[in-house]
DNA sequence: CTTTATTGATTACAGTTGTAGTCTATGTGT
DNA sequence: ACACATAGACTACAACTGTAATCAATAAAG
């Protein structure tokens, strides 16, 4: 198995992007971070660049342009990035940081009830 | 108020036994990271310096070592990174990223008896 | 007192990151 | 065909990181 990319912020945004919605050129990429980042347009494919070069990026050839696309599932990214997270910060559990959230992100009545709705399901898996 | 210091990974090791246990020497300090880290001496205590200078830690001289102690609580640290971490990877919501950990590293009984009660008390306290 | 060990301070140095600018090849308008 | 625009490739460069080694002051040991 292959080494855990290193992505960075700046990388993970332009990911990001194309996790939404991909493939997509530079150009796309460029203006749908427009509406979040004041990135230069240079920025933007510096990373488009490098994510490539971590293959982290696959793209095809569209006569002059490229088509990016991801080469890694958002998924699978987000889950090992909670575990490291939750790992390094709470020895593991994810309860403290539950809690650590809640006491200052305050929940809402939904969030509360999709977190009920993982435990029921939880429950019903295993007992 | 003050900017967030950015703590890099290594730096974070450090900090981290010292909210274990301070006041601590150096001396102290590489020790206990011996168990954990394969850190030579010198790394560590340039670690120490790097976060002094960020204003992470605070230090007072006993003769002529220093006794270093952490300047902001793991608390807060905890809570903002958590909260910065889940607005970025799961658009701040805790339920897909609850959800994502246990599908992964599955809970244990007691994680979910801890939720339950975390949400238990939330219903209490907001309604 | 003089040598030695130890502590923090300073310096080193390559790789990564944020943030672009320049170069080169190719498509486009006239 | 020719000048210009444009895309990606390559280059730039300072700050931050990981990972130490060297320097200078002082305490400890003989």
């Amino acid at each position: 198995m292959s080494d855990k990319p290193e992505i960075s912020n700046a990388e993970f945004e332009v990911l990001d992007v194309l996790w939404d919605d991909h493939p997509a050129t530079s150009n796309e990429v460029i203006s749908r971070l427009n509406d979040k980042k004041d990135w230069h347009e240079k920025t933007v494919k510096t990373l488009l660049g490098r994510l490539v070069k971590k293959e982290v990026l696959g793209f095809e050839k569209q006569q002059r342009q490229y088509l990016y696309y991801p080469l890694i599932a958002r998924e699978d990214y987000t889950k090992k990035e909670t575990a490291s997270f939750v790992s390094r910060l709470f020895k593991g559990k994810i309860t403290p940081m539950v809690a650590g959230f809640a006491n200052q992100n305050s929940l809402s009545k939904q969030d509360i009830s999709e977190l009920k709705a993982l435990i029921k399901e939880w429950e019903q898996n295993n007992d």
